[in-house]
RNA sequence: GCGCUUGUAGCUCAGUUGGAUUAGAGCGCAGCCCUGCGGAGGCUGAGGCCGUGGGUUCGAGCCCCGCCAAGCGCGCCA
């Protein structure tokens, strides 16, 4: 069990005590918190119950910590409880039980941190889900960073997880993708044709002309148009969603479903969804077009769902998506990782889904900001109307899949992000992914020396390690689940790098005070090679949450 | 005009569901530490009215209201 519900357990049992015994007025159980204290003087952890009961009871907050400390009786990982002004209740771990937990830690290997805080309920995250028209850009890979760091860390958490990637393969930009790669397939020939006006106009479209030309020559050019578009097209838009999971892999996502939106109007979910929400009354004609009433749930305004022309708008098929999700496949939670362009679409997809008798709660949104690139000081500037885009691709091959990653993890999702790709590249000090890694090798090397020293520390003694940088480092190394518990529940995956972080920080510290292989003493030598292996599960665990490789040599 | 997000050190950002007379980290800046396991490291210091003005309470960077600034969005694009 997490230490924290641990204690929490026992603080409970002493509160329930001093309610039977009449010390203590009745409480909701959930007053009562354990809390880590910003200052470390005060102790391992605290609570501020008895600040809240007190008040709430009109009590002496000091007595009524005073009453419920008396009722905790010692346990095995509690050096001491004590009550400080102006009524908190602070936790000291005991140095011995810490020490002890090298062993747990070593003995849970590569689980621990594995939590059952999700009880396998069933969560649906869907992310980057980029229209298959072009190649991914920056933006594209921090919402496919995130997304797949959550999916990792939900199953640490004891989620049962599915990633999944929407292809948009049935709406217009599906048509105006084939109408633009017909126009440069044309051109390529010496044919006077002409890319639409909204049509995709970068020059990836024309190598995508060219490399079909070189697979298949000119056999469009005989086929009548509206044949020749939709085959090519239907060509193109094969290769399209190739180079994007091929970019993706690089970064290293995957999915386990790839989703397309034309499915849902070849299994009718699209029509039943519609009837639903007719027969429930949210939809109304108006304008030659149909509407989402949303009005009456307290939106802003209504919203199109089926256009004059008879056909869905991007709202209109996300509501038969997330009816799929939710009716069809079942899932308990649903999370879509949106950009910052579709903040205005969360309010009206949770009011559909309150529509169609779903808890809206059960489903998720996070929204990940812009990404503005930068070169140094020098700005690096995306348009994709002029073609002219940074691909993700291109960053990943500059500054390589673990700097990115660390990169885009490192910002909390709702906040705009620089990215300087000077920085991420640098192979020194001031990048903390180097850092990071840095710690991981270096662990990595003792645990190679003691090896050719033909060292076997299996017998060693954890009870030998009582120094103050050893027992930093083991407290460290326990806040793991936590932090997996925390980027579970608030869907917050930039508290691991910041962990990372000071896992390697403590790690270097002790490393610097701590010799660990010597003739000298033996006994501690294997004692501190075992917190040495313990510190590398967690590092490396914390590694690969972030999907990071975790290297034994740099 | 309305909505969402953001505003914390020179720069880039954390701040774990309001908590403890000193608000943290990295970089940058000023210094110190190599007869030892990887110096891609360790240590010390300077640097903040937490955008701004009110409010809520025992207690606010965090909650509420106003204002200022930035980004994004606002009925048949996705």
């Amino acid at each position: 069990m997490m230490l924290r519900q641990r204690l929490l357990e026992i603080l409970t049992q002493a509160v329930a005590e001093a309610q039977r015994l009449g010390k203590l007025p009745p409480v909701i159980p959930s007053d009562i918190s354990i809390e880590r204290p910003q200052n470390a003087q005060h102790g391992d952890y605290a609570s501020s119950f008895p600040l809240k009961v007190a008040r709430a009871a009109g009590l002496n907050p000091i007595k009524v910590a005073n009453e419920i400390v008396g009722l905790i009786a010692p346990t095995e990982e509690l050096d001491r409880v004590s009550v400080a002004p102006p009524g908190f209740i602070n936790f000291v771990l005991k140095d011995d039980w810490l020490a002890k937990q090298v062993e747990s830690v070593l003995a849970a290997g590569d689980a621990y941190g594995n939590l059952d805080f999700g009880q396998n309920r069933s969560v649906q995250i869907e992310f980057v889900s980029v229209n298959p028209t072009g190649p991914l850009h920056v933006g594209h890979g921090r919402g496919a960073v995130i997304g797949s760091t959550l999916v990792g860390a939900l199953s640490a958490a004891g989620c049962e997880v599915q990633k999944e990637y929407y292809i948009n393969d049935a709406g217009n930009q599906v048509k105006t993708f084939y109408r633009s790669l017909f126009a440069r397939y044309q051109q390529c020939f010496g044919i006077d044709a002409e890319v639409p006006v909204d049509g995709y106009v970068g020059s990836y479209m024309v190598d995508l002309a060219k490399e079909i030309i070189a697979e298949t020559g000119d056999k469009f050019l005989h086929l009548p148009e509206a044949e020749a578009v939709s085959q090519l097209g239907q060509i193109g838009l094969q290769k399209m969603r190739r180079l994007i999971k091929d970019d993706l892999e690089l970064i290293g996502v995957t999915f386990d479903v790839w989703f397309s939106e034309q499915s849902l109007f070849d299994n009718g979910q699209y029509q039943t969804v519609m009837s639903l929400l007719r027969q429930a009354g949210h939809l109304a004609e108006k304008e030659n077009a149909t509407w989402f009433v949303s009005t009456a749930l307290g939106e802003d305004k209504d919203n199109v769902v089926v256009r004059s022309d008879g056909s869905p708008t991007y709202f209109g098929t996300d509501i038969a998506y997330h009816y799929n999700k939710f009716i069809e496949r079942q899932f308990d939670e649903v999370i879509d990782i949106w950009g910052a362009d579709h903040q205005g679409h969360v309010s009206r997809m949770k009011a559909v889904i309150g529509a169609l008798g779903i808890n809206p709660d059960r489903f998720k949104v996070i929204i990940s900001q812009m990404v503005t690139l930068h070169r140094g000081k020098e700005l690096v500037r995306i348009s994709k109307r002029s073609g002219d885009i940074i691909t993700l691709r291109e960053v990943v091959e500059e500054v390589g899949a673990d700097a990115c990653r660390f990169f885009f993890l490192s910002r909390s999702a709702d906040s705009q992000m620089d990215f300087d790709l000077e920085l991420a590249k640098k192979q020194s000090m001031d990048n903390p992914v180097y850092y990071v890694q840095y710690a991981h090798t270096r662990v990595a090397s003792i645990l190679r020396l003691a090896a050719e020293n033909g060292i076997d520390y299996g017998d060693g003694d954890v009870s030998r390690l009582t120094t103050e940088p050893e027992l930093i480092l083991i407290r460290k190394m326990l806040l793991l689940p936590e932090i997996i518990e925390v980027v579970a529940r608030s869907l917050e995956p930039h508290h691991l790098p910041y962990y990372a972080q000071d896992l390697a920080t403590v790690f270097h510290s002790f490393y610097k005070q701590c010799r660990v292989v010597s003739q000298d003493d033996i006994a501690l030598t294997k004692a501190r090679l075992k917190l040495v292996a313990a510190t590398k599960l967690v590092l490396a665990k914390t590694l690969r949450l972030m999907g990071m490789t975790t290297p034994e040599k740099m």
